[in-house]
DNA sequence: GTCTATATTTCGATAGAC
DNA sequence: GTCTATCGAAATATAGAC
């Protein structure tokens, strides 16, 4: 395989991979993709034999380990406080295209095989999970905060950091980190007066 | 109109949020929803003659309006105390399909008219946001909880609670609603010790 | 490697029988 | 009111020229 292959399966790639966040599978179709970077859908069965399914789990595979890879190198760029951990994470998921894990699994995820399935959904979990977990053990450890399940904390912290997705189109950049620090110190502070 | 009319409308109706809502517009087919109720797919557009668009309007309007009037019972029914008001919220989303916000502006409005897309996104964030502004406004009169922005204390307060839809499929309900629970608790107490 | 051309299926939508 | 039959468009996928 030469790297111009590669270039180009690349492009694919990351143009599906947008494609496919931002709109779920049915919503996308080969010739969107191939469109999207000059080329005719045809030309997509040279480097995805298998078809628009194929390139699905090949895009989300990718995709989760970019973000296992990604929340693991923020977290520790961010050091040692929990705060800025955070913060570290929702800078990621703001410059991410949305994760919708519902949409994933109630959705996406009919169109393909059950095993596959499953398997995808394991590994959109772990890649949430584990940097995640890195952040809440020593916290915990320490007695800095106080979380009771792990797991159910990470998917609630990727839901709730979702929402900064839901603000109109408009919003710009800066305002958009704003929201998602805010949405952090909501977490970790709480409503309740203390 | 007889009311056989609106019971078959009905039902076709309730099918079809059920299907829109949990895979979205473009992952649901006509021939989906008329076979759901028993019905071949031409006998809908005598009940919708606008076919497929006005079908789904039809369906998110309606859907819209619901969690409106349930949320604004069910934190009436809850009594005085926030945290039983945000328990009440907590179980409502519980009981119904995902509210997939971020598909919902993201990839089902894509298929609609830029001004019923804009018509039904308000609906949508009002939906959440008067029932919600209910709790927050005097709780936050009476010092009871510290939050700046309501609208996004909203918007944070829903994407959060779909996490209960994330967990495994066999999780049973009384698991569903436990889970609801502590993720209100997060939201209230936050997660740093005191 | 990328294209044109085409096969096959499925979708939304319409016409008309009953 | 519900059906069968069918149309036209669009989707996935394949075949083969270049």
């Amino acid at each position: 395989m030469t790297s111009a292959q590669n270039a180009t399966r690349e492009r694919i790639l990351a143009s599906a991979d947008q494609l496919f966040s931002k709109r779920g599978y049915a919503a996308v179709t080969l010739r969107d993709i191939a469109s999207s970077i000059g080329i005719k859908h045809a030309s997509l069965y040279y480097y995805a034999p298998g078809g628009k399914k194929e390139l699905y789990v090949a895009v989300m595979e990718r995709n989760f380990l970019r973000h296992r890879q990604g929340l693991t190198d923020a977290i520790v760029r961010a050091g040692v406080d929990v705060r800025m951990q955070l913060y570290a994470v929702a800078d990621w998921f703001v410059t991410q295209p949305p994760l919708n894990l519902s949409r994933l699994h109630e959705a996406d995820m009919d169109d393909l095989g059950s095993d596959q399935a499953d398997a995808l959904m394991t590994l959109a979990y772990d890649a949430m999970r584990t940097p995640l977990r890195s952040i809440f053990e020593p916290a915990a450890a320490a007695g800095l905060v106080q979380i009771h399940d792990f797991n159910v904390a990470a998917l609630a912290l990727v839901s709730l950091l979702q929402s900064v997705h839901n603000v109109p189109a408009h919003y710009p950049m800066p305002v958009r980190y704003q929201i998602g620090h805010t949405l952090v110190d909501m977490l970790l502070d709480g409503w309740r007066t203390r």
